[in-house]
DNA sequence: TACCGATATGTCGAGTGGTGCATAACCAAA
DNA sequence: TTTGGTTATGCACCACTCGACATATCGGTA
């Protein structure tokens, strides 16, 4: 029996629109907060812009939240970072997925793992 | 704000396949047991009898092990029913599953919710 | 032995989601 | 006012998945 390693992922969906937020754009938001724009976002995620551009429009208009500032123009061309309630949504999203990913290794190993050996 | 729900997807990988074992197996191995035929079992899941029949066949090449047994011709045309070891694998994994369900909950209460109202 | 219904397996077309490309709009700084 | 780099957005194309078909095989039972 090959080694077998535990996956999954998570996300919220509303009523009407099933990818609310999740995994992709929790990183998303994670790494405009670090890169400072979403373009730079995108590339170090290796997604295109275009992707990233549309994830980041959906999320705020099922969440209904501000995520972000964006900015067009300037010196270095535009820039985009999170706003307050952005940085809220990220660390709470942070500790969520953290959660589930120790209760997914705790269940691997109390019901799984012994079938696997 | 909209009310929002929590959904996740889990499954098993190896170095070499990546949806070895997960909710889909899971689900069919569940239904043949309760229909007694794989084709039975596809309709009551919805899905078409290539793909049950296809997931199947990776699903025992991955893990190497034989989930189910199989029968052509006879009365009824054939059967398929789990084998000793498939039943400890759905039984694992629904105890392995629902640790989780459990779990995003649980976390969903505690990190999530607040930001939601 | 003919039949019936399930297993077994290849193939092609539709739907989906993402990438790449093209093109605007924007604006601080030179 | 020109420039440069980013945001903004539509669209054509591409890869992948799944479903629908089309057959072939199998083997108790009538």
């Amino acid at each position: 029996m090959k080694k077998l390693r535990t996956r999954f992922k998570l996300w919220l969906s509303s009523k009407d629109a099933e990818g609310v937020f999740g995994d992709g754009k929790w990183r998303l938001l994670k790494n405009i907060d670090t890169e400072g724009s979403l373009k730079a976002a995108s590339h170090s995620l290796r997604i295109s812009y275009r992707k990233a551009w549309g994830d980041l429009k959906k999320a705020q208009q099922c969440l209904n939240v501000p995520l972000v500032e964006k900015q067009r123009g300037g010196i270095q061309g535009g820039r985009t970072a999170l706003t307050e309630q952005g940085k809220k949504w990220v660390n709470a999203y942070t500790r969520f997925r953290s959660d589930i990913e120790k209760a997914v290794d705790k269940a691997y190993e109390k019901h799984i793992k012994e079938l696997v050996k």
